[in-house]
RNA sequence: GCGAAAGUGGCGGAACUGGCAGACGCGCCGGACUUAGGAUCCGGUAGCCGGAAGGCUGUGGGGGUUCGACUCCCCCCUUUCGCACCA
């Protein structure tokens, strides 16, 4: 055999790097077909906003679903992996107003400089499916999918006060109200009256509820936020007849607590119920009126939060308590919510704090009903309101009966005498999805004098954003100040109409792109079923938590619109959902106007794209935000290079190893710990990545086979690598041994295929060194051998008084009373059984392995 | 206020179902090689006692369950994140 001499090259990962990528994307690396040959994985990030430069917390996202995408497809699956962008959108409208470029020049070259960032990362996407939502082949779907939804009655359009955002101009969902503020600016929302259209969510608010808890591999943060928005309260309507005016009917209240009932001392109304409106606008009721219009201009932002004091109004009125049979008072207050139930509450200030306040305020008579179970209430039971649940007091026939029982009974009396109903709530609103911008899908109606609304046929679409506007910065849609737009004709009566010049919420987009993805260049539907039967759903989906409610509620609904057109068999979009951490840098947020951005451009520069996603990945679990610092990016550039030294320095010898197999040769002790360390590391390595996504452990473990196999060629007299070799012109020797060269070679080629998911194109580089051709992206997954894993030998603690004092190598194969006797006659448990009784020796058995637990006093 | 999650070395973090706490990395200390080392390789690194072998104490605090608790249960403290007049 003899020395083999090699020079080894130094780790230069820029000229590497660059080579693999050119060669992906001249082979089209990552593009796939539908295959039924093959289990699919559809792997998926949430889509970027080109806001122009993407920076190490948005890209953070890309490195772990590609960690994903990549080790799944050397596991043997059809793996779509494919990105777009989210292209519209109030940001391109800004820059228009600010500095004078077209909202689509700043968006397009934005992607253009993205896509770079994403690409010099070598992330595998399939870019031949890449989709951007502002051209017309993406947004024209929108205006289908809107066509369709208007038929069924999913989308409508009714005036209605909304929330209005006065610097960004536009109306908001109340799922982009984030405390009392507009989600994107934080500039406090006030109210407009507008006619506006919105998507039935509420139809499939039960569904997205229950079938929320069946998105097992979601994290519950997410789950919980979204059965918090969707706000199901079970309750009750009940009518209180008005007092002297029989053919009016009454006023309808909702109420959880019916049990409570004749401890309603009082009403109180929303400023915006249609009864005091009404009320306000009689003869006589001026001092109504101005209450009514003060509390209505209360900051809505105040109103919400809590933070304006209770007021009320007394409106002079009296209802029928329906279950005491007493006038009560009818007030207006500034607390009670217009669009939550029915916009009128029962005051029951025993029960209920807010009531409490109220009826202390404005002296109301205040009416135990409820006591706590097994004993009387006491003396400061007038000084607090008391919600729990208890006995019944003072409530008729109810009297005496736990609250739990009463709702049942006096909800079922009520419906028995058609007072009320049991119903449920809601706190989930219909979406509006009227936006007054130019940036955005042109919703496809028109308005005809003669026919009224029309729906613009869908062979007439798209509906084409004209590429001229106006950006004047005011706050009605620049799409209404272009006649040539606006100005049509009727597709029903060919005669003059107008235009609808609202364009959607962005977030309509977003909610069925990955659809899209699955058939992104069909010109005759949004998608074929066929297709997305074979994608869907996606089974990995990664993202930032703040989209927990907006986008993820609306995908959910979306979906099962599809479902209901016939589209999709699916219920649910995503099977599994990772929400990534935030990067950090100096305990705060990334973000341009903190000029705290770490450039991916920058490290990649430095040290690598390699260097810079293993550090990503391996610095804390997916899900934590992690502290940047430059510091552990170095570290990870050592490992790499580490790598690169240690295999570039074997690869001849590896290359030239004539036993494949070193599970046939004879082993020395050494050779056979290398070897079950290799198993060892791609069993952690794979569970790590696989069921569980915990790439930072998954790091580790390789970092611990590099260790070792340091450590193996060190103790390997033939062997020399590291120092000596780096120093003296790069000598690595040939092992003497056949089986040490099967086994470096196995431990070898492991390591780099199960590093690759994370440094790919270092990884490409050392598998062809290696001998390899086809690419390390599409070699097959490292198996392990279960036996070679674990040690052939069981090794079993002995605890003396709780703490562990010895460990026994013993056969697998030796009984509990084998054990024990072993134990006992350990020298180490026999100085600490000095001078004792045993008095106890258990032998425990679990899947960890069997253990003895000796007691002694 | 309500709800959820989390508190482990100087730091980021390991420990899967209760079984050697601190893997792996950063930082720091030392050795080798060197004109040099901020490169590389090797070793050390929770605290205290000890020359060493070894011992004792340790996972926010206090109780409990168990042969055995970072892990399970109860109370408290702290932090983070959601929700917040939804009747």
């Amino acid at each position: 055999m003899g020395y083999n001499f090699r020079i080894v090259r130094e780790y230069r990962p820029q000229a590497i790097e660059r080579k693999w990528q050119d060669r992906w994307r001249a082979g089209r690396a990552f593009e796939v077909s539908e295959d039924s040959d093959r289990p699919k994985f559809y792997c998926l990030e949430m889509f970027a906003y080109p806001s122009g430069h993407a920076h190490v917390g948005h890209v953070r996202n890309y490195m772990i679903g590609d960690v994903v995408a990549r080790m799944k497809r050397m596991r043997g699956f059809n793996v779509l992996h494919p990105f777009g962008w989210d292209a519209f959108g109030l940001p391109a409208e800004n820059a228009a107003i600010q500095n004078g470029t077209h909202p689509e020049t700043w968006t397009l070259e934005n992607i253009a400089h993205m896509k770079g960032q994403l690409q010099r990362l070598g992330i595998s996407y399939a870019w031949e499916r890449e989709i951007a939502t502002c051209l017309p082949e993406y947004y024209r779907w929108n205006q289908w999918l809107f066509l369709k939804m208007l038929e069924r009655d999913l989308a409508y359009r009714r005036r209605s006060s909304v929330n209005w955002c006065p610097s960004c101009n536009t109306v908001l969902a109340n799922e982009q109200v984030v405390d009392g503020g507009c989600w994107r600016c934080g500039t406090p929302v006030t109210v407009r009256e507008l006619e506006q259209w919105f998507f039935r969510i509420t139809r499939y608010a039960e569904e997205l509820l229950d079938a929320g808890i069946r998105l097992t591999d979601w994290p519950d943060k997410v789950l919980t936020m979204q059965r918090n928005w969707i706000g199901r309260s079970d309750g009750a309507r009940v009518r209180f007849p008005l007092e002297g005016v029989a053919d009016e009917g009454g006023i309808d209240v909702f109420t959880t607590r019916i049990d409570t009932i004749y401890g309603a001392t009082f009403m109180l109304l929303a400023p915006e119920h249609p009864l005091v409106q009404r009320w306000s606008g009689e003869t006589g009721a001026e001092a109504l009126a101005g209450t009514l219009g003060r509390f209505q201009a209360q900051d809505r932002t105040a109103r919400l939060t809590g933070e304006v004091e209770k007021e009320g109004f007394d409106t002079g009125r009296k209802v029928i308590n329906p279950f005491t049979g007493r006038a009560v008072p009818v007030w207006v207050a500034n607390f009670v919510l217009g669009e939550y139930g029915t916009g009128a509450v029962m005051g029951v200030p025993a029960h209920d704090q807010r009531d409490f306040e109220f009826a202390r305020k404005y002296g109301l008579p205040i009416t135990v009903v409820v006591q706590p179970e097994g004993q009387g209430l006491s003396a400061d039971a007038m000084r607090e309101a008391w919600e729990g649940a208890g006995i019944l007091v003072g409530s008729g026939e109810f009297s005496g009966l736990a609250s739990t029982e009463a709702i049942e009974r006096m909800t079922a009396a009520a419906e028995a005498r058609g007072l009320g109903a049991r119903t449920v709530e809601y706190r989930l609103k219909d979406w509006g999805i009227s936006r007054q911008r130019y940036w955005g899908t042109p919703i496809p109606v028109v308005y005809c004098d003669a026919c009224g609304m029309v729906p613009v046929p869908t062979d007439e679409l798209p509906v084409l954003l004209p590429k001229t506007a106006a950006f004047s910065g005011r706050g009605d849609s620049p799409l209404a100040q272009i006649p040539a737009f606006v100005d049509t004709t009727c597709p029903e009566c060919g005669g003059p109409a107008r235009r609808e010049t609202d364009t959607m919420d962005t977030f309509v987009d977003s909610s069925w792109y990955f659809f899209r993805f699955c058939d992104p260049h069909n010109d005759h539907l949004p998608f074929d079923p066929e297709r997305v039967a074979y994608w869907g759903p996606v089974d990995f989906y990664s993202g930032g938590v703040e989209h927990a409610i907006l986008h993820l509620i609306y995908s959910r609904f979306i979906c099962r619109v599809f479902r209901e057109l016939g589209m999709t068999v699916l219920d649910e979009p995503f099977t599994r959902l990772l929400t990534q951490g935030m990067v950090l840098k100096a305990g705060q947020v990334m973000s341009k106007s903190k000029g705290n951005v770490v450039d991916p451009d920058d490290m990649i520069q430095r040290y690598g794209a390699d260097a810079l996603r293993l550090y990503v990945m391996f610095v804390a679990p997916p899900e934590k935000e992690i502290e940047w610092t430059d510091a552990g990016l170095e570290g990870s550039y050592r490992f790499l290079a580490r790598v690169w030294r240690l295999v570039a320095q074997l690869a001849e010898t590896v290359r030239s190893a004539d036993v494949a197999d070193p599970g046939g040769v004879d082993l020395n002790d050494v050779e056979r710990s290398l070897r079950r360390k290799t198993h060892n590391t791609v069993k952690r390595v794979t569970n790590d990545l696989d069921p569980r996504v915990h790439l930072n452990t998954a790091v580790s473990a390789l970092m611990e086979l590099v260790n070792d196999l340091y450590g193996f060629c060190g103790r390997n007299g033939s062997l020399r690598v590291g120092r000596e070799a780096d120093s003296q012109g790069s000598v690595a020797a040939v092992a003497q041994r056949p089986a040490t060269v099967a086994v470096l070679k196995e431990a070898i080629e492991a390591l780099v295929l199960m590093l690759s998911p994370f440094a790919p194109h270092m990884c490409e580089e050392l598998w062809e060194e290696l001998g390899h051709t086809g690419g390390v992206a599409a070699a097959p997954w490292p198996h392990y051998q279960e036996a070679v894993a674990r040690a052939e030998q069981e090794v079993v603690p002995v605890q003396v008084n709780g703490k562990i004092r010895a460990r026994l190598t013993v056969d697998a194969d030796a009984d509990d009373d084998r054990l024990r006797e072993l134990a006992l006659a350990d020298p180490q448990v026999a100085r600490h059984l000095e001078g004792r009784k045993v008095t106890k020796i258990v032998v425990a058995g679990g899947q960890a392995g069997r253990l003895v637990s000796i007691v002694a006093v």
